[in-house]
DNA sequence: TTGACACATTCCCATATAGGAATATAATAG
DNA sequence: CTATTATATTCCTATATGGGAATGTGTCAA
């Protein structure tokens, strides 16, 4: 099979630059039209338009009618999933003291579950 | 122009699942061999040496040699791109005044444009 | 040396792009 | 009604994909 469609998911939909850009107009949880859009990022309507309607599917922005314009609010709460598979990760890069408190943590499960679990010493010389 | 390339950076390549599922296999921040991913992950090797190249590419694994075997490990920080941008959007659905202000918002411009009395059975994301 | 093992690479293909250009649709103004 | 504004949609194309199958490459073991 080809790649997932860009409409699949939050992942999927915010792999494209320009729609994090789209998103980011849309940031101050206001309204805004299309033509807003066009005008603050440079980029031609067709574009916007095309790009507004992935992130639509996926639901992360809704439209509404105001006569001949279409105001596309953030629905920023289906960008959650990617927030919490990500924050997994941010021990790895945050402040030291971070780092150093994590590595405590797991020195006591792991002196918790020692009896449970193999031995530290572990099968041969994996580094 | 077609789509970016899953090589372009880490948001192209985590939109796929099972380079995440691979990412999440190596979060305990040890070397692990590709036969181990296989197994864990039940998904062929081809495949699997497939996804860690786009993730090495990016940066977001590096690869280490022990014998017939690679040892992969997870270079995390990688990620902190992603994750900087998807906090902007985190009080979106954390903060509970937010939440409220934000439903009483929706209501309000759901009020506005219940005259028009739109066909409800379009695609959904509109209001 | 030979074979088994671990992993990478290549080939093939159906599919979905993102962008540009052109056109269609909708709503309002005059 | 007609012109204009605002936005969506369609058509086109080059491109990269992810999966499966087959094959290549490197390393260890006997």
């Amino acid at each position: 099979m080809a790649r997932a469609a860009t409409t699949t998911d939050a992942f999927n939909a915010i792999a494209e630059p320009r729609r994090r850009a789209i998103i980011s107009v849309l940031v101050d949880g206001r309204a805004h039209a299309v033509g807003e859009v066009v005008e603050r990022l440079r980029i031609p309507q067709p574009a916007v338009s095309k790009h507004l309607g992935v992130l639509r599917k996926v639901g992360i922005v809704s439209v509404g009618r105001h006569g001949r314009r279409r105001l596309y609010r953030l629905n920023a709460k289906e960008l959650k999933p990617v927030h919490d598979w990500v924050k997994t990760y941010e021990r790895f890069w945050t402040h030291q003291l971070d780092r150093i408190k994590e590595q405590a943590e797991r020195k006591m499960a792991e002196r918790s579950t020692r009896e449970t679990k193999r031995s530290p010493k572990k099968e041969d010389g994996r580094w």
